[in-house]
DNA sequence: CCACTAACCTATTCACGAG
DNA sequence: CTCGTGAATAGGTTAGTGG
């Protein structure tokens, strides 16, 4: 992208871009065009792109933040002695302003077409905060610059605020737009969603770390109350497969397996599962919407790295290790349990888990909790085990379960329900 | 450890194009 | 003119880099 600049080597762990690092040359032409003109329109930014070979967006940010950091060092210079910085005069609460500056041209206004529209809004519905991986690739789907995305999902989010909380959620029975996902591994960086239903957190750009075991519906179908409780600490798989359970439901048309790609996901199990700090919080329940088809996968989710397009991340699935994790997880996500954290270097260093952001507030369960947890998973797990062994999922899931975990594309897992069983086991893990 | 700063956020406003 | 929405701004936080 920046091909003269130097990118961190780190590998974007959050979600972010990979921070610029400027080289002097760069910051150099870019401080004289500062001093020129703190204000410069697009035909100096795309000037100042070409010269220095650093993306028009991020000279944008760059004379921005500039002139927060003068404007920020200059209010606290004139706590005492006045200024050094050129200052408009008295009371002027900035050095300089826009208004001393001959108006730039802006950009061109951007016209997007609505079907690049009903991409972005698409992706909006599922992930307000889309990190980078996820930016990359609406752009490449759209055709658009990443900074247009950018600006677009500022503008949205601006502009479309999040449900109130108290707004009546839609009941399952009546919902025909509801999924539940167990995932317990993102292999697809450029899902990795983050959720900030209610607003980021403290700060938009924190608390990536903990991500959540979900089961979405239209609205947090299930809390825990304490995160220490239920089926916690067994962080299955260990650090890098993780057995997840799916239950999705789509409308849209998505070739068979397509759907899983499209779920918000979270870090890896490790590091749900361990993180103290890391509430079990489902993901937003706005996600998912508009689908109707259910299906469900299960699996382990292994990590690849190397595939270049994230969003073909398979699920890959030993099959011996089908059922019991399914199931087991099942229940230990019903059972909102969650355990520590004990950050393994291998997990701290996955790429990828952009803008894992937290659930802001756990909002106080929505399950009632008064059923006793063993029971929760006993049901479930019959419940699962009885799909799995329903006979049009057996026939389904023979190859996959003869599959050779060591293949390098095991076959995936998948079974539509009927609305009959997708309920009852929504309401098992709601219940 | 800490200062600096790129990246990213919200809130607000400007401005353009369609109806 | 109004409305919808892309673009730009100020002001703030987060997190990577380098001294």
């Amino acid at each position: 992208m920046d091909p003269t600049s130097a990118p961190s080597r780190s590998q974007n762990p959050r979600g972010r871009r990979e921070r610029l690092v400027l080289k002097p040359s760069q910051r150099e032409s870019l401080r004289a065009s500062f001093e020129q003109n703190p204000y410069p329109g697009i035909t100096t930014r795309e000037e100042l792109a070409r010269e220095t070979g650093i993306a028009e967006d991020r000279i944008q940010t760059w004379f921005a933040n500039r002139r927060a950091g003068l404007l920020r060092k200059s209010r606290s210079a004139s706590g005492q002695a006045s200024e050094e910085e050129p200052s408009q005069g008295q009371g002027e609460p900035q050095p300089w302003s826009p208004e001393n500056f001959p108006k730039a041209a802006r950009r061109k206004r951007t016209a997007i077409t609505t079907s690049q529209t009903s991409l972005l809004v698409e992706a909006f519905e599922e992930n307000r905060y889309p990190g980078n991986e996820a930016k990359e690739e609406l752009a490449q789907r759209t055709g658009l610059p990443r900074s247009r995305i950018h600006v677009w999902f500022q503008n949205r989010r601006a502009r479309k605020p999040v449900q109130s909380a108290s707004a009546p959620p839609k009941s399952l029975a009546e919902s025909s737009t509801h999924a539940a996902t167990l995932p317990l591994d993102q292999s697809d960086p450029s899902s990795v969603q983050s959720t900030y239903p209610l607003g980021p957190p403290s700060h938009p750009s924190s608390s990536n770390q903990a991500i959540l075991p979900v089961l979405t519906e239209s609205r947090p179908p299930f809390l825990p109350s304490e995160p220490s409780q239920g089926c916690a600490g067994q962080a299955p798989g260990a650090m890098m497969d993780q057995p997840a359970l799916t239950v999705n439901t789509a409308e849209t048309s998505h070739a068979p397996g397509t759907q899983l790609n499209q779920l918000p996901t979270g870090p890896t199990v490790g590091e749900r599962l361990s993180d103290p700090q890391a509430p079990f919080w489902p993901q937003h329940p706005g996600n998912y919407q508009h689908r109707h088809q259910h299906a469900v996968s299960a699996g382990w989710l292994a990590q690849d790295p190397s595939r270049p397009d994230n969003s073909k991340t398979q699920w890959q699935v030993p099959a011996q290790q089908v059922t019991a994790p399914f199931t087991q997880w099942g229940c230990e996500v019903a059972q909102a349990g969650t355990a520590r954290w004990e950050p393994s270097q291998e997990t701290l260093q996955q790429p990828g888990h952009s803008e894992a952001h937290l659930w802001p507030e756990p909002a106080q369960s929505a399950r009632g909790s008064s059923r006793p947890p063993d029971q929760d998973c006993q049901e479930i797990e019959s419940l699962l085990d009885e799909l799995l062994s329903a006979p049009e999922l057996q026939g389904k899931s023979q190859s996959f379960l003869n599959a050779d975990p060591q293949q390098e594309d095991p076959p995936q897992l998948q079974l539509s329900l009927g609305d009959l069983d997708f309920r009852a086991l929504l309401d098992a893990l709601q219940d």
